[in-house]
DNA sequence: CTTCAATATTGACGTTGTCAAGATATCTAG
DNA sequence: CTAGATATCTTGACAACGTCAATATTGAAG
């Protein structure tokens, strides 16, 4: 901080002139808000989830350590509007990862979208386990609750389709239910054990075989 | 340390008028090691893992707040004790499963000792998720580390047994190692997506269908 | 009984989440 | 253009936490 009387961090390069007032006008900081969010996602991912603390991000944005209060409220409410971060991302993925696989079918169409499910949580794994750290988030948060229904949707839609069900029915029989939990339960538990650790002493037992080797195994073996 | 063989089997039958009431050598507490273990349970239980702390179990069971750091050394130590506990009590869990369904084959195996891992989660959900949380555990504590051993070689042994195979091999195939992970990933990724209550949501729209149920069928669609 | 080491308590320090009060910048009315 | 009004951010405080050092207490060995 050079001067305080001038201080210079206000409207950070708005080239475009734009009259901000569309959602969330941008006061002092600019847009502290998302600047606060990216600024949790490194600590996040340096620090580990021990390590990510509201002071911590305020550190990291350069901010003072009460600053986030006033956009998130309290920790738990950073934490969910992070984990909603997250959960868009994943959405998107998956997305991704279905449209690329269309030509493919059933178990192909699987391995493709558990790949994808799988290479998130291995890509961002301080954020997959965030969200799916429920004693740390709250659920009712619009925000949180918005992307987690995104995600789910993008994930149902993705198995779904597997069986050219482009949605989940709004009245599943058990059998279906019990296929989507049986795809979800899966993948999401190796992902688990996978960044958990728990597998290293099987993989250790099988040289020339990667954590991505095994998962395909694991799911083609129908 | 010298006395360390005293502290192993004293006299059982000290129950004279001393305030000593434990089997272990007790020193001016008792066995604070496992009362502290002990407290640690219930506060977990009862407030969750954030309500944890060294001085909340060193309140539930009476002492000072320093005193657990001379058992545990820090709170991680706590944690990982407790982790350790708990898969003791998970192991025994499943061998108890496995051998009571030393009749049933196959896919009835696998049932019987899926269903013992949720209902093991579902029982102890605090001390379940504890010990799946790898950041806030110390792997390399001997007591922890030998439990994860334990654990991990009666669900082996319990899952290898579906396929007449008594142990895990020294050099399983990648096709063997595969079918090990599926089933340890879809009953684990159950009991976590249930805990987290993740499958709320789709349980609602099945109504007259527990998560019993739900786990039931999931194992039985092979 | 004396001595020693294991056990437990007390007090302190730095960090954290949270709250209240004040300071600062932007918006809007007139 | 000026002057509140309001949203944003800072400062300072407090209790709870983990951890360490110093101290007190107790069981057991010599």
């Amino acid at each position: 901080m050079a001067n305080k009387a001038t201080k210079q961090h206000p409207s950070r390069g708005k080239a475009a002139s734009r009259p901000r007032k569309r959602s969330k006008a941008p006061y002092h900081h600019g847009d502290l808000h998302e600047a606060l969010l990216k600024a949790a996602e490194r600590v996040l991912e340096r620090d580990g989830l021990a390590g990510l603390t509201l002071r911590a991000a305020a550190r990291e944005a350069g901010v003072s350590h009460a600053a986030p209060a006033h956009h998130f409220g309290d920790v738990t409410g950073l934490l969910s509007e992070l984990a909603a971060v997250g959960f868009r991302r994943f959405a998107a993925s998956l997305r991704a990862a279905a449209a690329k696989a269309v030509p493919a079918q059933g178990d192909a169409r699987l391995l493709a979208i558990g790949m994808a499910y799988v290479a998130f949580a291995r890509e961002y794994p301080g954020l997959f386990m965030l969200m799916f750290r429920g004693d740390r988030l709250d659920i009712r948060r619009p925000a949180l609750e918005k992307a987690l229904q995104e995600s789910n949707m993008a994930l149902a839609s993705a198995i779904g389709e597997l069986r050219n069900e482009a949605v989940i029915p709004e009245r599943p029989t058990v059998a279906q239910a019990a296929q989507m939990v049986r795809s979800w339960s899966m993948v999401h538990g190796f992902a688990t054990l996978l960044l958990d650790r728990r597998l290293d002493g099987l993989l250790a037992l099988l040289p020339e075989t990667s954590a991505d080797d095994l998962l395909s195994a694991m799911l083609n073996a129908d």
